[in-house]
This record gives C-alpha cells, sequence and structure tokens, in this order.
DNA sequence: ACAATAAGTCAAAAAAAGATGACTACTCCT
DNA sequence: AGGAGTAGTCATCTTTTTTTGACTTATTGT
C-alpha cells in the first residue's frame, strides 16, 4: 500500500500544509531566479519590478524558515546577503517543473483530441 | 538540455500559473476525497464542516475547467451530479504526494542531524 | 562629513479570497 | 399541494494577502 494522500474521512489533508511552501505570489519566482545562482534582496526588487520590498522580505524568510534558501552573510568588500537554493529547495523546484509538464501533456493531448 | 522550469530574465514564470491548478483553501481537500471515488456537492460540504458553498462552488468549477474533475449527471433515482477525478487529475495528486514526501524526507534529515 | 548602496522594518491602505445567509430550480415522496 | 433532498447562485460582510511609502541601520566611496 502506497503512503496515503492525506488521513481520510477528515478535514484537512497534510497536502494543505505542504502546500505552504509554495504560497503566496513571489515565490515561484523567487526560486526561479534562485536556479540561475544565488539571490541577493535588492536584486531580486530589481528583477521583479512589481514586486514590493515587503512581500520579498516575508517570502525569503518564509522560505529560509522552511529550509528551501539559505541566507548567507557574505563578509566582503560591499558585504552583502545571498540566499542560496538548498537541497530541499531543488527538490520542490522539480515538483514544480511536474506540476508544469502536467499542463503541458494534457495541453498537447486536448490539442490531439480536438 | 531539460525543459526550462520558465523562460529567464523576466517576471511571472509558467509555474505561476501551474499554481493555480492547487490554488484556495479546498482544492487540496476536493481531490484527497475524490481519491476514494467521486464526490458530490452536498456531500462534500458534509465531510467538509468548515468549508462554505460558495467556495466549494467555485473550487469544483475550477477544477472542472481544468480538466482535473469530470462533472457527471447521474440520471437515476434521486438523479444526482458526480464529479470524478480525471487522468490529469490523478497526475496533479501525484505532485501533491510528492511534495508531502519531500517535507517528510526533510524532516528526517533535520532529525539525524540533531 | 556627506551621499550612496545594501538590507531591511513598520503602519496603514487597497485588493483579493473566503464566509454567511437568503434565495432559486428541479425532482421525489406522500 | 406540501415537505424534503440535491445542486447550486447572489449580494454582502469579514478576513487574509499584498501593496505603498516613509523610516532605520550599517558600510563604502569621495
Amino acid at each position: 500500500m502506497t503512503t496515503p494522500f492525506i488521513a481520510h474521512s477528515w478535514e484537512e489533508c497534510p497536502a494543505i500544509n505542504s502546500l505552504k511552501l509554495l504560497s503566496g505570489k513571489w515565490k515561484a519566482n523567487i526560486f526561479l531566479l534562485a536556479t540561475f545562482g544565488p539571490v541577493r534582496f535588492n536584486s531580486l526588487l530589481r528583477q521583479l519590478p512589481s514586486a514590493n520590498k515587503q512581500s520579498l522580505s516575508i517570502a525569503l524568510k518564509e522560505m529560509e524558515q522552511a529550509a528551501l534558501l539559505e541566507r548567507i552573510v557574505v563578509k566582503q568588500k560591499p558585504l552583502h546577503i545571498e540566499y542560496h537554493l538548498t537541497e530541499k529547495g531543488r527538490s520542490v523546484i522539480d515538483v514544480l517543473q511536474n506540476l508544469e509538464n502536467i499542463k503541458i501533456q494534457h495541453l498537447a493531448d486536448a490539442g490531439r483530441i480536438a
């Protein structure tokens, strides 16, 4: 028997909790940019023109607490802070990619039928 | 080269769109209950005591439009409507299960370190 | 000393999502 | 004809999320 997706006959399945890893308007974008290398606060702000400090700050903090990103203080010339993807973060991105693939796959299927 | 998770150097990655398949407070629960067989509107309301008609109605409609559920009118004695999981719906549930597994896996890792 | 950049915080306003309760339409049973 | 069950819709209110803009702290460059 496979791992149960949730405990049955009962409200509030574990998946709801897992989804918090991806919740909010900016996490997917932060993941995206982080796949190209460590990201920084002000740099994110510039790369996501319609995002705001507050929301990014909260998203980064949540992702750090969920161990998806690691916050690293780089003691160097200008002294800055980098957020690095963790292994767990990479796994979550894979999940995101799978979701994306399902969408694409089933678009193709629909096309074949029509 | 692997399928790019998003188009780079640019805001609003495709993943954000895919996440809409899972967005909202009740979809994960609907998925859950649907794995045990077709679900019905009033039955869901009873099984999810803190959910409300409006939200369930919207969630079901979105899931139907995304082809995750199929709405079937059962012409029989009491005449009712069933929502059946589609293949695509099952794939999305697998993704949810993967996310859940990542969480569990990394909880275990953290435990091993501590 | 002054201006600039990095990395934020905070309170308040606006927008989006969710909840409530009343109401509709159809069928079945008596 | 009246009552109950199924499957909803609709307008409104409340709660949660996001945005805005002003302010903070520390370091570097001139």
